[in-house]
DNA sequence: ATGCCCCCGGTTCGGGGA
Protein backbone atom coordinates (compact mmCIF):
# COMPACT_ATOMS: atom_id res chain seq x y z
CA UNK A 1 0.00 0.00 0.00
CA UNK A 2 1.36 3.44 -0.80
CA UNK A 3 1.99 5.68 2.03
CA UNK A 4 0.27 8.34 1.97
CA UNK A 5 -0.54 10.77 4.45
CA UNK A 6 -2.17 9.87 7.80
CA UNK A 7 -5.68 10.63 7.50
CA UNK A 8 -5.81 8.33 4.06
CA UNK A 9 -5.95 5.91 7.05
CA UNK A 10 -9.32 3.90 6.25
CA UNK A 11 -11.94 4.20 9.06
CA UNK A 12 -11.70 0.93 11.39
CA UNK A 13 -14.07 -1.80 10.85
CA UNK A 14 -17.21 -1.33 13.08
CA UNK A 15 -17.30 -3.85 14.08
CA UNK A 16 -13.84 -3.86 15.81
CA UNK A 17 -13.46 -2.37 19.02
CA UNK A 18 -11.75 1.11 18.69
CA UNK A 19 -10.21 3.08 20.96
CA UNK A 20 -9.20 7.24 20.87
CA UNK A 21 -7.64 9.64 23.02
CA UNK A 22 -7.27 13.48 22.27
CA UNK A 23 -6.50 16.49 24.56
CA UNK A 24 -9.49 19.15 23.01
CA UNK A 25 -7.77 21.95 24.96
CA UNK A 26 -11.21 23.20 26.27
CA UNK A 27 -13.98 20.78 25.31
CA UNK A 28 -16.31 23.73 25.10
CA UNK A 29 -14.43 25.30 22.36
CA UNK A 30 -13.54 21.82 20.66
CA UNK A 31 -17.51 20.77 20.74
CA UNK A 32 -17.88 21.52 17.05
CA UNK A 33 -14.70 19.37 16.14
CA UNK A 34 -15.24 16.76 18.46
CA UNK A 35 -18.52 15.55 16.98
CA UNK A 36 -17.56 15.91 13.89
CA UNK A 37 -14.21 13.51 15.01
CA UNK A 38 -16.66 11.07 16.19
CA UNK A 39 -19.16 11.03 13.04
CA UNK A 40 -16.31 10.59 11.50
CA UNK A 41 -14.40 7.40 13.09
CA UNK A 42 -17.13 6.75 15.39
CA UNK A 43 -14.65 4.88 18.28
CA UNK A 44 -16.68 3.16 20.87
CA UNK A 45 -14.57 4.36 22.95
CA UNK A 46 -13.19 7.75 23.57
CA UNK A 47 -11.00 9.69 26.25
CA UNK A 48 -10.32 13.26 26.44
CA UNK A 49 -7.96 15.38 28.51
CA UNK A 50 -7.78 19.41 29.28
CA UNK A 51 -11.72 19.77 29.41
CA UNK A 52 -11.41 23.20 31.55
CA UNK A 53 -14.46 23.02 32.47
CA UNK A 54 -16.62 22.25 35.28
CA UNK A 55 -18.72 18.75 35.31
CA UNK A 56 -21.95 21.32 34.71
CA UNK A 57 -20.76 23.02 32.44
CA UNK A 58 -19.75 20.02 29.98
CA UNK A 59 -21.49 18.93 26.61
CA UNK A 60 -22.86 15.83 28.52
CA UNK A 61 -26.58 16.56 26.27
CA UNK A 62 -24.86 16.97 22.67
CA UNK A 63 -22.35 14.45 23.54
CA UNK A 64 -25.31 11.96 24.64
CA UNK A 65 -27.32 12.92 21.18
CA UNK A 66 -24.13 11.73 19.18
CA UNK A 67 -24.48 8.50 20.98
CA UNK A 68 -22.16 8.28 23.85
CA UNK A 69 -22.47 7.98 27.56
CA UNK A 70 -20.11 10.18 29.50
CA UNK A 71 -18.11 9.78 33.23
CA UNK A 72 -16.56 13.49 34.03
CA UNK A 73 -13.96 15.17 36.09
CA UNK A 74 -14.02 18.30 35.37
CA UNK A 75 -12.60 21.31 36.62
CA UNK A 76 -12.55 25.04 35.99
CA UNK A 77 -9.37 26.65 34.62
CA UNK A 78 -7.51 23.66 33.09
CA UNK A 79 -7.33 19.81 33.59
CA UNK A 80 -10.31 18.19 33.22
CA UNK A 81 -10.85 14.06 32.11
CA UNK A 82 -13.55 12.03 30.55
CA UNK A 83 -14.45 8.82 29.44
CA UNK A 84 -16.99 8.51 26.61
CA UNK A 85 -18.39 5.43 25.42
CA UNK A 86 -21.14 4.07 23.09
CA UNK A 87 -21.79 1.17 25.54
CA UNK A 88 -22.64 1.55 29.10
CA UNK A 89 -19.93 1.89 31.59
CA UNK A 90 -19.77 3.08 35.34
CA UNK A 91 -16.86 4.51 37.10
CA UNK A 92 -14.29 3.22 39.01
CA UNK A 93 -12.89 6.11 40.37
CA UNK A 94 -11.98 9.52 39.37
CA UNK A 95 -9.27 10.56 41.72
CA UNK A 96 -5.70 8.53 41.12
CA UNK A 97 -5.02 6.61 44.93
CA UNK A 98 -2.17 8.44 46.46
CA UNK A 99 -1.84 11.23 44.61
CA UNK A 100 0.21 13.91 45.49
CA UNK A 101 -2.66 16.11 46.53
CA UNK A 102 -4.83 13.64 47.78
CA UNK A 103 -6.52 14.17 43.50
CA UNK A 104 -7.81 17.64 43.80
CA UNK A 105 -6.92 18.14 39.75
CA UNK A 106 -8.55 16.41 37.54
CA UNK A 107 -6.13 14.11 36.23
CA UNK A 108 -7.55 11.04 36.16
CA UNK A 109 -10.42 9.16 35.57
CA UNK A 110 -10.69 5.12 35.24
CA UNK A 111 -14.08 4.08 33.74
CA UNK A 112 -15.39 0.21 33.41
CA UNK A 113 -17.15 -1.28 30.72
CA UNK A 114 -19.69 -4.43 31.24
CA UNK A 115 -16.90 -7.05 29.93
CA UNK A 116 -15.08 -5.90 33.16
CA UNK A 117 -12.60 -4.04 31.06
CA UNK A 118 -11.20 -0.55 32.02
CA UNK A 119 -10.82 2.70 29.94
CA UNK A 120 -8.59 5.35 31.52
CA UNK A 121 -8.23 9.08 30.94
CA UNK A 122 -4.92 10.34 32.41
CA UNK A 123 -3.69 14.08 32.21
CA UNK A 124 0.29 13.85 33.42
CA UNK A 125 1.32 17.45 34.87
CA UNK A 126 3.25 19.06 32.75
CA UNK A 127 6.51 19.93 35.50
CA UNK A 128 7.13 22.34 33.61
CA UNK A 129 9.69 24.97 34.30
CA UNK A 130 11.79 22.23 36.38
CA UNK A 131 14.41 24.81 37.52
CA UNK A 132 15.89 24.11 40.79
CA UNK A 133 13.90 27.63 42.16
CA UNK A 134 11.68 26.43 45.07
CA UNK A 135 8.76 26.40 42.44
CA UNK A 136 10.40 24.36 39.61
CA UNK A 137 11.50 22.27 42.31
CA UNK A 138 7.91 21.67 43.59
CA UNK A 139 6.21 21.23 40.10
CA UNK A 140 9.20 18.22 38.86
CA UNK A 141 8.43 16.77 42.66
CA UNK A 142 4.79 16.88 42.09
CA UNK A 143 4.52 15.27 38.27
CA UNK A 144 7.39 12.56 39.58
CA UNK A 145 5.15 12.07 42.88
CA UNK A 146 2.25 11.62 40.47
CA UNK A 147 3.78 9.02 37.93
CA UNK A 148 4.62 6.99 41.00
CA UNK A 149 1.37 6.79 41.74
CA UNK A 150 0.25 6.42 38.28
CA UNK A 151 2.91 3.14 38.38
CA UNK A 152 1.75 2.02 41.35
CA UNK A 153 -2.12 2.25 40.30
CA UNK A 154 -0.94 0.15 36.92
CA UNK A 155 0.63 -2.42 39.03
CA UNK A 156 -2.33 -3.31 40.98
CA UNK A 157 -4.53 -3.31 37.66
CA UNK A 158 -1.72 -5.91 36.52
CA UNK A 159 -1.97 -7.78 39.76
CA UNK A 160 -5.52 -8.37 39.75
CA UNK A 161 -5.00 -9.37 36.16
CA UNK A 162 -8.13 -6.45 35.13
CA UNK A 163 -7.55 -5.74 31.05
CA UNK A 164 -7.32 -2.00 30.15
CA UNK A 165 -6.30 0.53 28.34
CA UNK A 166 -4.53 3.56 29.79
CA UNK A 167 -4.69 6.91 27.71
CA UNK A 168 -4.01 10.59 27.43
CA UNK A 169 -1.69 13.02 27.09
CA UNK A 170 1.65 11.91 29.13
CA UNK A 171 3.98 15.20 28.84
CA UNK A 172 7.13 13.25 28.52
CA UNK A 173 9.17 12.86 25.47
CA UNK A 174 10.57 9.45 26.05
CA UNK A 175 13.19 9.71 23.83
CA UNK A 176 15.25 12.61 21.68
CA UNK A 177 14.12 11.54 18.38
CA UNK A 178 10.54 12.37 19.80
CA UNK A 179 10.46 15.84 19.17
CA UNK A 180 11.82 18.21 16.48
CA UNK A 181 14.55 19.17 18.15
CA UNK A 182 15.97 17.96 21.86
CA UNK A 183 17.96 20.93 22.44
CA UNK A 184 14.99 23.23 24.37
CA UNK A 185 13.62 20.28 26.21
CA UNK A 186 17.30 18.62 27.43
CA UNK A 187 17.32 18.82 31.20
CA UNK A 188 13.40 19.65 31.08
CA UNK A 189 10.87 18.65 33.27
CA UNK A 190 10.21 16.37 29.79
CA UNK A 191 13.05 14.52 29.29
CA UNK A 192 14.62 14.74 33.33
CA UNK A 193 15.67 10.88 34.14
CA UNK A 194 13.23 11.58 37.00
CA UNK A 195 10.93 11.71 34.22
CA UNK A 196 11.85 9.21 31.68
CA UNK A 197 12.31 6.10 34.38
CA UNK A 198 8.76 6.74 35.62
CA UNK A 199 7.28 6.52 32.44
CA UNK A 200 9.46 3.38 31.35
CA UNK A 201 8.37 1.69 34.08
CA UNK A 202 4.98 1.50 32.82
CA UNK A 203 6.64 -0.47 29.38
CA UNK A 204 8.92 -2.84 32.42
CA UNK A 205 5.45 -3.31 33.96
CA UNK A 206 3.98 -5.21 30.95
CA UNK A 207 1.89 -2.44 28.84
CA UNK A 208 2.38 -2.07 25.33
CA UNK A 209 2.06 1.11 24.08
CA UNK A 210 0.01 1.54 20.51
CA UNK A 211 0.59 4.55 19.29
CA UNK A 212 4.02 3.97 18.68
CA UNK A 213 3.71 -0.06 18.30
CA UNK A 214 1.37 0.78 14.85
CA UNK A 215 1.24 4.44 13.74
CA UNK A 216 3.06 4.83 10.22
CA UNK A 217 3.24 8.73 11.04
CA UNK A 218 6.90 9.80 10.62
CA UNK A 219 7.87 11.64 12.45
CA UNK A 220 5.74 10.41 14.63
CA UNK A 221 4.43 13.47 16.97
CA UNK A 222 1.13 14.00 18.67
CA UNK A 223 1.46 17.71 19.41
CA UNK A 224 2.07 21.31 17.44
CA UNK A 225 2.23 23.74 19.36
CA UNK A 226 0.15 26.90 18.39
CA UNK A 227 3.20 29.40 18.10
CA UNK A 228 5.78 30.33 15.84
CA UNK A 229 4.19 28.24 12.69
CA UNK A 230 5.07 24.93 14.36
CA UNK A 231 2.39 22.76 12.64
CA UNK A 232 3.56 24.09 9.11
CA UNK A 233 7.29 23.35 10.09
CA UNK A 234 6.09 20.26 11.70
CA UNK A 235 8.15 20.92 14.69
CA UNK A 236 6.02 18.19 17.12
CA UNK A 237 6.42 16.38 20.02
CA UNK A 238 5.14 12.79 20.86
CA UNK A 239 3.26 12.89 23.99
CA UNK A 240 -0.30 11.23 23.62
CA UNK A 241 -0.22 7.66 23.93
CA UNK A 242 -2.13 4.69 24.63
CA UNK A 243 -0.92 1.88 26.74
CA UNK A 244 -2.76 -1.62 26.62
CA UNK A 245 -2.25 -4.21 29.37
CA UNK A 246 -1.49 -7.31 27.59
CA UNK A 247 -4.71 -9.04 26.87
CA UNK A 248 -5.38 -5.83 24.97
CA UNK A 249 -1.81 -5.99 23.31
CA UNK A 250 -2.91 -9.25 21.78
CA UNK A 251 -5.94 -8.01 20.15
CA UNK A 252 -4.21 -4.97 18.85
CA UNK A 253 -4.88 -4.60 14.91
CA UNK A 254 -3.79 -1.57 14.07
CA UNK A 255 -3.44 2.11 15.79
CA UNK A 256 -1.71 6.17 14.91
CA UNK A 257 -2.62 9.69 15.03
CA UNK A 258 -5.15 11.47 13.37
CA UNK A 259 -2.95 14.69 12.39
CA UNK A 260 -5.74 15.89 10.03
CA UNK A 261 -7.46 17.21 13.04
CA UNK A 262 -4.31 19.17 13.46
CA UNK A 263 -5.13 21.40 10.66
CA UNK A 264 -8.55 22.04 10.66
CA UNK A 265 -10.33 25.23 12.05
CA UNK A 266 -10.40 26.32 15.89
CA UNK A 267 -8.46 22.70 16.36
CA UNK A 268 -6.66 22.05 19.46
CA UNK A 269 -2.81 21.98 20.05
CA UNK A 270 -2.52 17.93 20.04
CA UNK A 271 -4.23 16.05 17.64
CA UNK A 272 -6.23 12.10 18.33
CA UNK A 273 -5.24 9.14 18.77
CA UNK A 274 -6.11 5.84 17.90
CA UNK A 275 -6.08 1.87 17.95
CA UNK A 276 -8.27 -0.71 17.29
CA UNK A 277 -8.01 -4.55 18.13
CA UNK A 278 -9.05 -7.61 16.62
CA UNK A 279 -12.00 -9.65 17.31
CA UNK A 280 -15.71 -9.01 16.92
CA UNK A 281 -17.22 -6.80 19.54
CA UNK A 282 -19.79 -8.91 20.28
CA UNK A 283 -17.85 -11.87 20.84
CA UNK A 284 -15.59 -10.13 23.57
CA UNK A 285 -18.59 -8.91 25.29
CA UNK A 286 -17.74 -4.97 25.63
C1' DA B 1 16.90 35.89 25.74
C1' DT B 2 11.92 36.47 24.86
C1' DG B 3 7.64 36.08 22.57
C1' DC B 4 4.96 34.11 19.13
C1' DC B 5 -0.77 31.39 20.08
C1' DC B 6 -4.75 29.82 22.54
C1' DC B 7 -7.95 29.32 26.47
C1' DC B 8 -9.56 30.49 31.04
C1' DG B 9 -11.45 33.60 34.60
C1' DG B 10 -13.53 37.55 34.74
C1' DT B 11 -12.66 41.96 32.91
C1' DT B 12 -8.94 44.17 28.84
C1' DC B 13 -4.50 41.31 31.90
C1' DG B 14 -2.23 37.32 34.34
C1' DG B 15 -1.82 32.25 34.73
C1' DG B 16 -1.25 28.08 32.40
C1' DG B 17 -0.10 25.35 28.71
C1' DA B 18 4.66 22.53 26.75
Amino acid sequence: MDAGPEHSTPVPDSTELSVSSWNVNSVKVRLPLLTEYLKEYSPDVMLLQELKTENESFPALELMSAGYSCLVRGQKGYCGVAVLSKRPIKLITDVLPDAPDGGEQARYIEAEAESGERFISVYVPNGSPAASDTDGTARLEYKTAWLDALNARVSLLMKKEISFVLGGDFNVIETDGDVYDIRPFENGAFTVPAVRGRFRKLAFAGLTEAVREKASLRPLYTYWDYQAGARRKNDGIFLDRLFLSPAFADRLKDAGVRDAYRDKEKTSDHAPVWCSFFGRKELIGF
